[in-house]
DNA sequence: ACCTGAACACCGTTCAAGT
DNA sequence: ACCTGAACACCGTTCAAGT
């Protein structure tokens, strides 16, 4: 009694309160403001506290890495291959932008959890049951998941912004890239172009995903009318 | 001439030594083995010398990028469309295998140096004089780049090796991911399968790398025909 | 003009100690 | 069993000083 109104603020740490706060932390800072240091602060405790319950960073970005694949939405059994692999791209990317830290750290870490192996297991399945043959299966997600990743990189970082919001980050970019071009403005007029014209209109990430994404998907349906 | 020998090692400083000295580290080390004083100490210097030739550490990162996009073809003038996006690809493919530190900050700078601009120039240049309209190279460039970016990502830490090295890696994360799997080993068949084929033929990543590349490259002759 | 040295506010992690 | 404190070997960068 005396000890839960003590200390009312600092729950008992466990290895799911620290792998969420860790989330979080980098949810809302970036990669870079999540330090083991920064983590124990957040959680009212000294750093090497947390020590009991991740084996270390890299154990505690596993931990994360597995929560972003338990939010993406794998095919279930006796989908239509096609529907279901643009709602797994589709459904992918958001989770990564929600959690774009996580981009670079999904295929290369040695030890996969078990929503990884699930989400992996479920794509090949539904590739596999649609008639694919195994390389080409292979091809195709290789496809899908390099498409993926590239894609939200891209956007994670690119300055343009979207239709709706204000074009301010395209302009300080714009400046720029006219102070770097100096007096060789004309060498780059197709670059200029595009500075320009998404400056003025935005650019439409989902919109832009959908595009190319329907363009892989066509490409790999005509695989399977091949095979 | 006293001067000379005294100190025969130790160049003179230059933003170029200090910037390609930076490259050849986080080749050789990786982007974490890179920092200030390291970058230091292989220059036979102290630390703050270095800020007298770069502003700061983002500073060295954009020089460090333009040498990069330096090294990666771009289209001539003239030249067939297609062709010229694949040599491009490949050769970016190649630029980013040197120097794999590189992929997830190629795009996202803000400072962008004179190859980066010409790159861009040329790749969009190439595109709109063979007849592509303004938003349809850029939607074909978006799918050419996120699809490089994302294959090279997931290249640079993929555990399967290529069918001329040893499949020691591979037999790692196989021995992990038996692991995590324990007892429920039969409920994930298809990533099983992955598992084994690949460990066993190896992956040809160069092949593997071209396959998509040829099916994005035919869907974007295929817009071209359309308009 | 260019380089140095000491300092500040950070990192991840080990080790021995507390409760 | 779980948390703490001090310590070690690191970071990027500022500032005042040397040549």
């Amino acid at each position: 009694m005396a000890q839960q109104t003590e200390a009312p603020r600092r729950a008992r740490l466990s290895r799911d309160r620290v792998v969420l706060a860790a989330l979080a932390l980098a949810d809302k800072g970036g990669i870079e403001s999540l330090s083991m240091r920064n983590l124990a602060k957040e959680l009212g405790v000294v750093p090497m506290a947390l020590y009991k319950h991740v084996a270390n960073k890299g154990d505690l970005l596993d931990g994360m890495v597995d929560i972003v694949f338990s939010e993406a939405e794998f095919p279930s059994d006796g989908a239509d291959w096609k529907t279901a692999m643009r709602q797994r791209a589709i459904s992918m990317r958001e989770a990564l932008l929600r959690h774009s830290w996580a981009i670079g750290l999904m295929e290369g870490r040695m030890s996969p959890g078990p929503a990884n192996l699930r989400h992996h297991n479920a794509t090949m399945a539904c590739m596999r049951e649609a008639g694919f043959s195994f390389r080409t299966a292979v091809h195709a997600y290789n496809a899908m998941d390099s498409y993926i990743y590239g894609f939200t990189l891209q956007e994670k970082t690119l300055p343009f912004e979207t239709p709706e919001e204000s074009g301010e980050v395209v302009q300080t970019k714009a400046a720029n890239v006219a102070q770097t071009m100096g007096a060789w403005a004309d060498e780059y007029p197709y670059l200029a172009e595009i500075v320009v014209e998404l400056g003025k209109a935005g650019f439409d990430y989902a919109a832009e995903f959908e595009f190319a994404l329907d363009l892989i998907l066509d490409g790999i349906e005509r695989l399977l009318q091949q095979a």
